[in-house]
DNA sequence: ACGGATTTGTCCGTATGTATC
DNA sequence: TGATACATACGGACAAATCCG
């Protein structure tokens, strides 16, 4: 009579500790309210997750060392303060988020794609691109203007060749066109800054166009920097510390 | 590939791994509708089939390979899921085009992560890193360091203070913790590279207690790559020879 | 104050995959 | 190919701590 191999129980998934961890999380984001709440116990953690005890114990070891939990013997696993830094959920991104979060990000992302745009772009990209940055050009209301803005971006994104940063790209994207920050694009918009930003452009398709990574990075860079430094100057009543 | 018409009752001992692979196949097309379903172990494989261990071996990684199966060491192998692929070509070449977008992008995320943290972290932050480092040094285990390890990252990030950055690395982390990436972590881990990790972990922490931006984000960009180097290597072993 | 019940903490035996000869 | 040593996981058993009646 030896111990059984788990012979019976369904949802054996997939490979470690990790997968126990990242249930766990799950929970706690769901309890979040609930505070000073006991959680199941070890065993039966272990039997609902379907891993071993030990796998359950290595992941509550991380919990608890980001307090997100605590533990007692004897007694049980309680949940602690929950600390809001971690979001894991998109939806109501955009109200946590503010305008230098999403700069900070669009600071990193898109001069990364641009470099890979220019590794991996096809002359039938880049023949779109420039037909993109002429739209913008041409474009004689604010609104199309815009719209075409936003496509060329996104055609940088899906040029660079990675699903997965193009879906990170989504999200951003998603964040930024978020209706409540529409009257700050709005005066933004309104600046005579057209020319430097149609410029920039064509600074990231050319540099893009000469298989020039590193130029296409600094171009993009300094492109997002001017958006940033604009929106800076509209916003400059609202918001004050800019660190 | 070679001829796989013998598949009638040919006395030759042929205990070659094709005959193995060929006779799995059909088991799992067997038990296409159950899921997480536990099969018999390789000695009674062996038994079973009447080929080495080896030979069972062999044919097991190429299943696992596809993605029908997961093995994990101390419990047994298990059907894994999405049986119905009517393309039985390369579906590990597409785990390594994703492992290469993957790759791509923790490449540009969390060098920039840590350039923030560095920025951001407060004392209590700096200790709870410092802690993590210790206990990724004195894990016993490759799972517990495996699990420290992304505790670490996943700290730097939320200490980078940016929770629409923090969700970009949150789907990050979600895509490389995919089962289908199992086989690569497993191999990953079984690697000696601990005390190289260990120190590009200390010289990051180092940069971010010390306020200094642009040495943990260089510090994180040279960590990652030399992840990337070592996940290349395991990768290329597996699939092909190596160079 | 006491004791039984429950839970976390710890250790070990067995079983299984992994690696090497 | 077969056999052996190794690492890991799971479950059980026991100890320590806590809770509750």
């Amino acid at each position: 009579m030896s111990g059984r191999a788990n012979a019976g129980q369904s949802t054996l998934r997939s490979s470690n500790s990790s997968l126990a961890l990242e249930r766990l999380r799950e929970m706690l984001d769901q309890d979040l309210s609930a505070t000073d709440r006991q959680l199941p116990t070890e065993r039966e953690l272990s039997e609902t997750l379907g891993v071993g005890r030990r796998a359950v114990r290595r992941a509550l070891e991380v919990l608890e060392s980001e307090g997100r939990i605590w533990r007692r013997q004897g007694s049980g696993t309680y949940v602690g303060p929950a600390p809001d830094k971690s979001g894991p959920v998109i939806d109501g991104l955009s109200s946590r988020s503010n305008f230098f979060e999403v700069m900070e990000v669009r600071l990193r992302i898109e001069p990364a794609l641009a470099q890979l745009a220019a590794l991996r772009a096809t002359e039938d990209d880049i023949r779109h691109l420039r037909d993109l940055t002429r739209k913008i050009s041409e474009a004689q209301d604010a609104d199309s203007r815009e719209l075409w803005d936003s496509a060329l971006h996104r055609y940088i994104a899906q040029t660079a060749g990675n699903t997965l940063f193009l879906a990170l790209f989504n999200i951003v994207d998603k964040v930024r066109q978020d209706p409540a920050w529409h009257h700050v694009r709005e005066m933004a918009r309104s600046q005579e800054s057209r020319v430097l930003y149609t410029d920039q452009h064509d600074t990231i398709v050319a540099a893009i166009e000469r298989r020039d990574p590193a130029g296409a990075e600094a171009a993009a860079r300094q492109h997002i920097l001017s958006l940033h430094e604009r929106l800076l100057a509209v916003t400059a009543g609202g918001l004050s510390h800019a660190s």
